[in-house]
DNA sequence: GCTTCAATGCGTACGACGTACCCGGTTCAG
DNA sequence: CTGAACCGGGTACGTCGTACGCATTGAAGC
């Protein structure tokens, strides 16, 4: 089928997973395993071995159990990957019991951002499946509505709409996850050809040399040598900043509106 | 295999077919199909039913002819597929045949960069399969090169390095994708399911209705009931206004650094 | 305590995929 | 004219998600 989309099941199925709506039949033998067990199972698949990996064979064989009866438990495979997104996005570990301190702060939307973008790529570090997962249609559980609550209520001050404070959101969101994608690729196309990306250009370079001599690309053959030398880690650094400078023009749009008014 | 990644094949073969270099053998039979028909048909498969339904069957089929001859003229699914990169990267269509008219502007970097943005944006929306190839190790093919000559000699004037203008089109091209990638995603999830993206959220209502009520999360609960209703093409909108003035941020920098020098 | 019957476990099978291997037919160099 | 090189493509293998069906289990109803 290849899944590798959210929301790709029976939306209500897990939904009723997700926040543990069901009664346990009285009749028939207890269960041998759980959900949780599974969810956890399949995160340790993929985890381990990736995304492309990740089979309900695959997840069967770790618990010791036939493949088929997964299927007692979930209703498939895509629907198990709703289960996995919110199962990582954990419980949320804020700790904002000291008394609301950061609601006066003006440039806390700045921090609140910032934070979010950096949890959201070491969070694609510790799992380099979770990026390559689209995704559309967002099952809305447990974990991940408790980091929006959190995340769009330290927006307010502000004083953006609703519309967009979810927009800020969407747009660093979106940036993220893009680049922990390019940066979680990159590590398994070296794991999965053998090849790193040093001996990739260096295959390239003859027919590149080539091309720069032919005077087709003068721009290209001008360009200095050490150009292309930066880690993704640099583009999420630099991009960030970029993200959140235009951001704050937008926020700064709306302060003056607000002190006109 | 599940390829669905650039320079996922053997790189120095890609190049060859990428560059025409390759000299007809005068022996045998002369082979009935060519290159170009076979990424034509490709292309053609891809952008009428979607990556997921681009196999190497489906495309010989398209063509009248056996799976196994495709293997006459590509050594696999993953250099075609970064033949197919290369080719709806097109001709470049650019007319700067008027004397070099954009190199005084100060502000062209801008005009430059927001092209570009709504070039892919549009490619996109023309052969939807395009931003779900995942573009680690692009293959420099003669089109995607010639693009990028152009940009980034228009990035000239900003005074900034080359490693900046690079990174500059990397955060540009990389938001652009992801929403692309989103955009698309949503579009093909609708046909493959069946289920709108109005109905999946309505399939969602019941449990959030009854999350908001909880009392777990009264900043969701209060927000506006139309907080949701934009398109992907206003978070295109939206986030490219957003970048592009962070990136002002720094060809400012650049330029009061200049001033000062 | 015995019967009933839903629920659990999981083996088998199907149709999709990429492609390795091999064979028969075709065409040109010598 | 002959042999080598090249073309087309059929078959087969191992992968995947999962539909279907069947034996086993154990609490509910009597």
């Amino acid at each position: 089928m290849t899944t590798d989309y959210s929301g790709g099941g029976d939306v209500s199925k897990s939904l009723e997973l997700l926040w543990g709506m069901q009664q346990r039949p009285t009749r028939g033998p207890k269960p041998g395993l759980t959900l949780e067990r599974i969810v956890e199972a399949a995160v340790a698949v993929a985890d381990a071995e990736g995304l492309a990996a990740l089979s309900m064979r695959r997840v069967a064989a770790h618990l010791g159990v036939g493949t088929m009866s997964l299927y007692r438990y979930v209703p498939g495979k895509a629907e198990l990957l709703d289960l996995m997104l919110d199962h990582v996005a954990g419980p949320v570990t804020e700790e904002p019991a000291a008394g609301e301190p950061a609601r006066a702060e003006p440039g806390d939307w700045r921090a609140a951002l910032e934070e979010m973008a950096r949890g959201v790529w070491r969070m694609c570090l510790d799992h380099p499946w979770y990026p390559l997962v689209d995704q559309v249609r967002p099952l809305l559980g447990p974990n991940n509505m408790a980091g929006m609550d959190a995340l769009i209520r330290r927006l307010q001050p502000t004083g953006l709409g609703d519309r967009e404070r979810v927009l800020m959101i969407s747009v660093v969101d979106g940036f993220v996850s893009a680049v922990a994608r390019s940066q979680v690729n990159a590590m398994q196309a070296e794991q999965r050809t053998g090849i790193t990306e040093e001996e990739f250009w260096a295959a390239q370079e003859p027919v590149l040399i080539k091309m720069m001599e032919s005077g087709r690309f003068p721009t290209l053959a001008a360009l200095h040598e050490n150009t292309f030398t930066f880690t993704y880690e640099d583009v999420f650094e630099f991009g960030l900043k970029v993200v959140l400078d235009g951001l704050a023009v937008v926020v700064e749009g709306a302060g003056r509106a607000r002190t006109s008014d």
